[in-house]
DNA sequence: AAGTTCGTCAACCGCGCAGAT
DNA sequence: TATCTGCGCGGTTGACGAACT
């Protein structure tokens, strides 16, 4: 059996919200917190899914939610994370108070990269550029700064594929670093790889 | 001035995880 | 133990305005 939609969609409305639908929704939050986001758009009164209802609160409408380009401090610190988590947004955002994982995660896809690559770095490894390597096989696990259960820790050991993210061949390409499929004979974004690849093809 | 391309960002989609049954 | 349900996360899309030709 399939996954059931988190909503059934039929009558319900997409795409930006109105300043009447946010009216709606931030008077019901605030007067009633939520218990459960699925029942918040028929109790608030909108033609909306609970997610959508959800990541509006979170991302907008929350009032210490900060607005606004980052500052130079903590798009330092954003790059510092991103370093040590790659793209775990959330994770990031929750050491930038105010800030949500969705507004780090589009200005590090917009400003960040594009600073960094102009810097020399590869934003993906966060080293110089002319020693892009393919980013080594983190583990979720190994991401992680806290530990796992031991079970938990096996499991991941078993993970000895990781996906490739689709950045990366994006980000290759637009720096003109372009990698041989030595590593696999078919190799593109969101394929699975295991172990490292050799040596970059620079095309000028 | 009009058409095209580019950049930005709000919002959606699908998946994985965890808790409940 | 298996299945269901809801939430949260990360990747992607698409609308829209700005810049360029």
């Amino acid at each position: 059996m399939g996954r059931q939609p988190c909503c059934d969609k039929v009558g319900l409305k997409k795409g930006p919200w109105t300043a009447e639908e946010d009216q709606k929704l931030v008077t019901f939050l605030l007067a009633n917190g939520h218990c459960c986001w699925r029942a918040v758009p028929k109790l608030a009164g909108l033609l909306r899914c609970g997610k959508s209802c959800r990541l509006r609160w979170t991302n907008y409408l929350r009032p210490d939610v900060k607005r606004g380009l980052l500052s130079s401090e903590e798009e330092r610190t954003v790059i510092d994370l991103h370093e040590q988590l790659g793209n775990r947004w959330s994770k990031i955002a929750s050491q930038l108070p105010g800030r949500t994982d969705n507004e780090i995660k589009n200005h590090w896809n917009t400003h960040i990269k594009k600073k960094l690559r102009k810097m020399g770095i590869y934003p993906v490894t966060h080293k110089p550029l002319h020693q892009a390597r393919f980013p080594p096989p983190l583990t979720r696990q190994e991401q992680d700064t806290g530990g796992g259960s031991p079970e938990k820790e096996e499991k991941e050991k078993e993970k000895a594929v990781v996906a490739i993210p689709q950045t990366w061949a994006q980000d290759v390409c637009a720096d003109k670093v372009l990698w041989t499929p030595l590593y696999t004979s078919s190799c593109t974004a969101g394929d699975h790889y295991s172990g490292l690849p050799t040596t970059p093809r620079l095309f000028s």
